[in-house]
DNA sequence: TAGATTGTTAATCGATTAACAATC
DNA sequence: TAGATTGTTAATCGATTAACAATC
């Protein structure tokens, strides 16, 4: 591997990523050229030597003394997470959940862009939401291949998670988000990520007992 | 300390004891009185020694040779997150995210009660959602201290987070469940929960890449 | 009894934090 | 030059995994 090439990072560096993105683009639209790692850190609350530990897994370097180019540290962090060519994603489950995230514009700027929702409601079918088209599950295989979607964010109730998670791997997807309160089992190729809201209450609640 | 009383845990485990919860309470419907950890192990995709350490946490203990009492490990998984008695929530922000929230009807089983919302928009204000008043702003300070209620949702835009997360704070809220994509700055006595969505894609977009 | 499983201690592993030379 | 900050190696810390005696 090349000295300066970007790695595999440790999962809590690359959560931060984005808020560092957060942050250098605000500085961007200020002017600011450079951003210096203690300088970063003091705006998020955290330690500088965090800060200069989850830059290094991009394979960017400052300049010793000074800092980062801001241009190139956000130019940087987005090409590790891939997120400077827009991917299409697919949203299963045009419920509450998931009229919430069409609802949510901040995708587009992380490279994400929700091309189509489906759904088995036929009430649902047919129209579309915040100009997303809503469609039968009927189309669901057809439409990933046609639009080589490989991303599908799962907003269905828990009880169909599975079938629809088997669905949606049979389809060619390899990454799944999902929304649904249920552990789902893939094959090896799909990449899961469970946004589960329970744990996340679980986590709040002990906290808060413990005053953390 | 008492040998079997429960202890503050690490996160991790603390964030899958909500899952232990649902297979549990499965179990419990289908009559079974005993689980094991390897059987618990199996239905979630995880390691037995996992679930064993996270079991003790808790301070539930089981019997050597044959499990754990089904009936006692939710009391005690529920105890130690205090879910058993429900405690109040107010949601502020009615918009899209926030409705999502008012709409999961989840939140109650995990000992969660949203009894009312707010929001500064004329056109949201007065009316209610799924049952749950959308109250002005202003109503806040004096409602949270006749309802005592400690915990907040917090589903405002990333532009008027900190503010309301100060208003938050001074109306005695001890939690804060912060899903609005900005770091807040609240006094130590509170504390945050961070749902932040674009940690999460992050996160999937380099396992997607690295086929994790 | 034999098999299974807990409770607990020890070993490994990985991430976070500290330290410091290099250098702008 | 003096101060600041990077890049990198070393030290610490904590979590995960392994092992095993106790016992149902």
């Amino acid at each position: 591997m090349p000295k300066n090439a970007a790695k595999v990072g440790k999962i809590p560096s690359i959560r931060r990523l984005p808020q560092y993105l957060r942050v250098l683009r605000g500085l961007e639209g200020a002017g600011q050229e450079v951003a210096s790692s203690s300088m970063l850190s003091t705006s998020l609350g955290l330690e500088q030597i965090v800060v200069k530990k989850d830059i290094e897994i991009t394979g960017i370097t400052g300049k010793t003394g000074v800092g980062y180019m801001v241009a190139e540290l956000i130019d940087g962090i987005e090409d590790y997470l891939g997120w400077n060519n827009s991917s299409d994603a697919f949203l299963v489950g045009a419920g509450s959940m998931g009229k919430a995230l069409l609802g949510y514009d901040g995708f587009r700027r992380h490279g994400l862009q929700i091309v189509a929702a489906f759904d088995n409601d036929e009430g649902k079918v047919g129209g579309e939401y915040k100009g997303v088209p809503v469609l039968p599950m009927s189309k669901l295989k057809s439409l990933a291949s046609r639009l080589h979607v490989h991303i599908a964010i799962l907003t269905v109730p828990g009880d169909s998670a599975q079938e629809v998670a088997s669905q949606l791997a049979d389809c060619g997807i390899s990454g799944i988000w999902n929304f649904a309160p249920t552990t789902i089992q893939v094959p090896e190729s799909v990449s899961v990520l469970n946004e589960d809201l329970s744990a996340s209450l679980a986590e709040l609640s002990v906290r808060i007992q413990s005053n953390m």
